[in-house]
RNA sequence: GCCUCUGUAGCUCAGUAGGUAGAGCAGCGGACUGAAAAUCCGCGUGUCGUUGGUUCGAUUCCGACCGGAGGCA
């Protein structure tokens, strides 16, 4: 019997409502695996599940953090990892669902990371960046570690800093870093589901529906709250899609509907990536849905799933 | 009705002084270890409107026809 089971899938693919569903059946709770739902009030443009959609379920990980505060992988799997744990404890079935695959991996495999330091070391990397270029970056990674540097493109700003800094402050180098935490035992062994479709354009569809939706719900005003409590426009809450987009259009930068494309675009660009993600994870059992059918037809194939994997 | 412009990838458009074509966006694939809804990499998918003619060879030149835009009436 397995008391842990991992829902991913693309944006707007029906994990809420299978995990709540399988919550129902298996005596469970979900964790939330989502790098936006741990935000406080930003619940229309995350399509955070509300109540209603929770049907009596406890839900965990979700309004954990403030729109300006910054979260992190490692605050995600620090919080998230004992509330699994406890789940499990109390006899019950824990429902990981969401769509961040970066925190569900380093929560099954209880990743650790590499500290993020105080001490001013990225801001003095990301000025030498900004004098000597990225040329000399790279190369510089080069000379301490080749590994890290030839995996890296040279555009590839965020990581060539991200693994200069790690070096610098910890000795180690990124490389030797990821490759002993690779080497420690997964925390968590569950059953992985995962939710796609055989056309793409059908979830396409279900993506653009998903926006005309948040906006006749109020993501707008939602925003303009957001703005006004004073959330800058650069935190990393506010670089999620549909937030950025909008805010660019009550800025002025351009109309509603050419913020709502944007959003559009984003979304389905997003979904992708999160299929690449998801797809070389070879645990997963994957539920693709053809057209015609409905979402009964996908809880089915999971149960069957489920019955299957405790034989 | 006449005149001018126009028709090339899903979209917007380049181009070939005649040798079957290429950009951006879309799309597709991939990477990913304190930002991950972030960040980054790779890949043209085409009856060049149709049909005749000239030519060794036409998307390119010429004619007709069919669409579209504008002008004159």
């Amino acid at each position: 019997m397995n008391n842990i089971i991992c829902i991913a899938g693309p944006t707007a693919s029906g994990k809420t409502a299978l995990a709540v569903e399988l919550a129902k059946e298996l005596n469970g709770e979900v964790v939330s695996c989502d790098s936006m739902y741990v935000y406080r009030r930003m619940n229309i443009g995350t399509a955070k599940p509300t109540e209603e959609e929770m049907q009596g379920i406890p839900h965990h990980m979700i309004d954990v953090a403030e729109p300006d505060e910054d979260f992190s992988v490692s605050k995600y799997c620090d919080m998230a990892a004992p509330i699994v744990e406890d789940i499990t404890a109390r006899g019950k079935t824990a429902i990981i669902a969401g769509g961040t695959g970066l925190y569900m991996d380093s929560l099954i495999k209880g990743n650790d990371f590499a500290p993020f330091p105080s001490t001013g070391m990225r801001e003095r990397l990301e000025a030498q960046a900004d004098q000597e270029g990225m040329e000399a970056m790279l190369s510089l990674l080069h000379s301490i570690d080749p590994d890290a540097a030839a995996k890296l493109h040279l555009s590839d700003r965020k990581r060539i800093i991200r693994a200069l800094e790690v070096y610098y402050e910890t000795g180690e180098t990124i490389t030797s870093h990821n490759l002993r935490t690779q080497a420690i035992p997964p925390r968590f062994t569950p059953l992985w589901l995962g939710l796609d479709f055989a056309d793409r354009a059908e979830l396409y569809r279900r993506i653009d529906l998903r926006v005309d939706i948040m906006l006749q719900q109020g993501l707008l005003q939602e925003i303009r709250e957001l703005l006004a409590s004073g959330i800058p426009q650069k935190a990393t809450s506010m670089q999620a899609i549909g937030y950025k987009e909008f805010v660019a259009a009550l800025d002025g930068q351009c109309t509603i509907e050419e913020a709502a494309d944007e959003v559009r675009k984003s979304s389905r660009h997003y979904a992708k990536r999160q299929l690449t993600w998801f797809r070389r994870n070879k645990n997963i059992h994957w539920l693709t849905r053809h057209t015609g059918e409905g979402a009964e037809e996908i809880i089915r194939r999971a149960r069957q799933v489920i019955r299957d994997f405790d034989n």
